[in-house]
This record gives C-alpha cells, structure tokens and sequence, in this order.
DNA sequence: GACCAAATAGGTATTTTTTCCTATGGCTAT
DNA sequence: ATAGCCATAGGAAAAAATACCTATTTGGTC
C-alpha cells in the first residue's frame, strides 16, 4: 500500500543521500525551499498533503535519479515482476575485449565507453523460482548452496540446461540434447558421457535454469 | 528526464494491461471517471497537468501494482542501480523440498506458501560489470556465450569464483582458494587439479563472479 | 437501425499544493 | 557581539488538480 508517509520519507532519503536538507534539495529543484517542510506534511485539519508528481519529477530530475530508483526508496522496497523482467543495465564486455587496455582501472573497475550493456536478470517469467542446491552430485556447475533461478516458462532449446522433477520425486539437473519420440534427450552436467533418453512418462516437468548464483 | 507525458503514458499502459480504459481504471479507484481524460491533461493555456501522488497511489493501491513496477513503465524503462542491489522477491526452495509433492503444480509453476523467498540478483555494486566468455576453456562452469556478472567490491572468500586479469593481459576464471605470503591460490574451476600459487604482483586485478547465466 | 452504457470532451466549483512572505532559531565566520 | 546564511514553522495568496456536472461520441448488443 503505497502511503503519502512511503513518498515523504523516501524523498527524505533521497536528500539524505545527497547529504542535503529536504529544503536545500527543494531549492536546488527549482522549488520554493519550504516546499519540503515537515510542518507542511499535513494540514492543521490533519489531512494529509502529497507531494505532486510535477515537485518529484523536478527534484529527480535535478539530481539525475530514476523515477525507478526512487521508487525503490519507497517502504515496499522491493522490485516487483516487470522490474525483474526488464532488468537493470549492466556494462557488458566480450573476453576478447577484456585481454586489451582501457577497459578496466586498477581496481577491476569498468572505465571507458565502449562498452555494451546488458539488461540483468532480464527474466520474463511469472513463475520463476529458485532452487537451492545441496549435495555435490551436480558439481561443479551447482555446488552445494548455489542457487538456480528456474524459469518454467522458458523456451527450452538443446544446450540449456534444465531441472527436471521425475515421477518418482527425483529433481535432476541436465543439459537438454533434444526430444525424440516420447522421450527426452539429456546430457550430464559436466557433459562427458553420452546422452541418456528419459520417458516424458517418467517426468512431472522440465524447466530451464536461466542464471546460477556464485 | 522525468516528464508529465511518461507519467500519463504509463498511466495509459497500466490501464491496458488491466484491459481497462483510463476512466475505468479511475472511477475503480475512487477517482471521477474523468480524472484522466486525455482532454484534461493539458489547460486551456497548453500548461501540462501532473496527476497527482494521491491519485496515483488511490489507483496502484486498488489494482495491487507496485511502485515500482509503475516507476517500470515509464519510457525511462529500465530499472536503475538500486533496484539492481535490492533485487526482486523470488520464490525459494531447498532441492530436498523440491522432491516433496505440493510445491509445484503439472507445469513446474510454484504452488503452496512454504516457500522462502530471495532476493535477485541483489547486487550490491556499482561497478558490477557483465563478462561474455568466449571458446571452451572454461567448460562446464562457464560455456561460450555464457555471462558472468562480476562484482569488483564484493569481498572474495574462500571457494569463491573470481575472474582474474593478469599482468600479461590474460582474462581467467579460477576458484579462490586462499592467500598466502603476495601469492594468490587458485583452483581450476573444475577443481580436479591442486591449487596453483599466482604471484600479486603478476595479477592487475581480481573480482568475484556473482551470477553466470545459462 | 435503435438503444444503452461507457468513454470522452468540456465547464465550473471545490479542494489541494505551491509560491511568496515573514518570523524564529541555529550555526559559522568575522 | 554581530552579521549572514540556512533550516524550519507558519500564514495568505496564487496556481494547480480533482470533484461535480453536462453534453457528445463511441462501441456493443439486440
């Protein structure tokens, strides 16, 4: 439930994180500096005053914030599903790329503009889960305490790799080879032995693990 | 730039995915169905109208969508650093709960509420940066194509997965074993060969891997 | 085509937020 | 001690958004 106190407060943090006061924030804005004032917060009949998208949107503006971001200072402080379905951009460099100079200072650190960009996690699937692994018999693709974000409504194409929950209860992780004749096709993990056909009859679902956690 | 027009757009596309024209979605809210009339968005004198903060919490608080999700479908659409630490809920279960009946419905969806939740890809780092591995050294941990998000400041424990860029130019992936007297150990992702001790000073730089997608 | 409900345009009154202004207190520099 | 600046409270005026109302248009059903 998003409050007049959720917007309030986090464009306090927002100040905050600018080191300023809500009225020096108000006056960089453009704003009247007693704009922000905590005594305007609510009127002497106790109603409660919400600041206009318009005040935001110049205080935001100003500061170089996203309207997502100040979003997430908000009290319900998590992204929802679109947020993880179009992700955050993150640089992006190809190994090639990262042998050279001048993509990197000291530190590790991207530097330098000629880097691509990629949306993180970037995953549009309702139903996504993640699955915790235990036990090293998936090694070293998922070691013991790795999670797997599982995406049910993925595609599935030969290559990816997938859980899969049998019949019996067993949950596998595989690499999907291909389907053939009311079977599936799937390769070990670490791929060294030959593909082994599984009965769809044997199988309750198959669905692709789109990242693992390190 | 946060505009009037990307806060009304967003309005407008919140409600076609509740199949809702604008003035559905209001009178639902408990707004005048007119509130958002296109005719109304702009005055007699082509001065923009903002809708306000209370409106538009009166509306998300009545559909169930997110601040954030909202802050989401605006044109500057992609969500910022902060929504990148803070992560999006995701459903969370333990592999040996996974073999239990009552956690998945037919299609692999989540089912029940015993599940935990996480936080994804909650990556605290602004400096994060996304690798794209190239040819099969690194076989099965990290495939040609795969990405692996690199943060620079997380700190590096034993066991962790960390890319290296030597001295020489040359990019690895190596599992961190340990410190030792201006020599770094490292393992091979595969870790089926002993630790080999890499001198400080020959490494330009090292940084954890915290997300490899599949 | 007729009918009805919903959507939309547009005007006015009401409510709400910002602006403008004043006052007070706190802090810093001289 | 004094002056200047900033932060905050508070009041009144101005500006802006919503509520209320009316009229027209649009879309769906029979």
């Amino acid at each position: 439930m998003l409050s007049h106190q959720d917007i309030w407060a986090a464009l306090d943090k927002l100040a905050a994180r600018f080191s300023m006061s809500s009225s020096a924030m108000a006056r960089q804005a453009g704003l009247d500096p007693t704009t922000f004032n905590k005594s305007k917060r609510r009127g002497n009949d106790g109603k409660d005053r919400w600041p206009s998208t318009e005040s935001l949107a110049k205080v935001l503006n100003t500061l170089g914030v996203s309207f997502a971001d100040f979003a997430m200072l908000t009290a319900q402080s998590q992204a929802g599903r679109l947020s993880f379905a179009m992700g955050a951009n993150v640089p992006l460099l190809r190994l090639s790329q990262a042998r050279e100079d001048g993509f990197f200072d000291t530190s590790g650190f991207p530097v330098g503009e000629d880097w691509d960009e990629i949306r993180v996690p970037g995953v549009s699937d309702d139903n996504v889960f993640a699955l915790q692994i235990a036990g090293d018999a998936m090694l070293p693709v998922l070691r013991d305490g790795d999670r797997a974000i599982v995406s049910p409504n993925a595609n599935i194409r030969r290559g990816d790799r997938v859980i899969i929950k049998a019949q019996t209860g067993e949950v596998l992780a595989k690499s999907f080879d291909k389907m053939s004749a009311g079977r599936v096709q799937l390769l070990s993990l670490n791929e060294n032995i030959p593909s082994r056909a599984f009965p769809l009859a044997d199988i309750q679902w198959m669905a692709k693990i789109v990242w693992i956690s390190q």
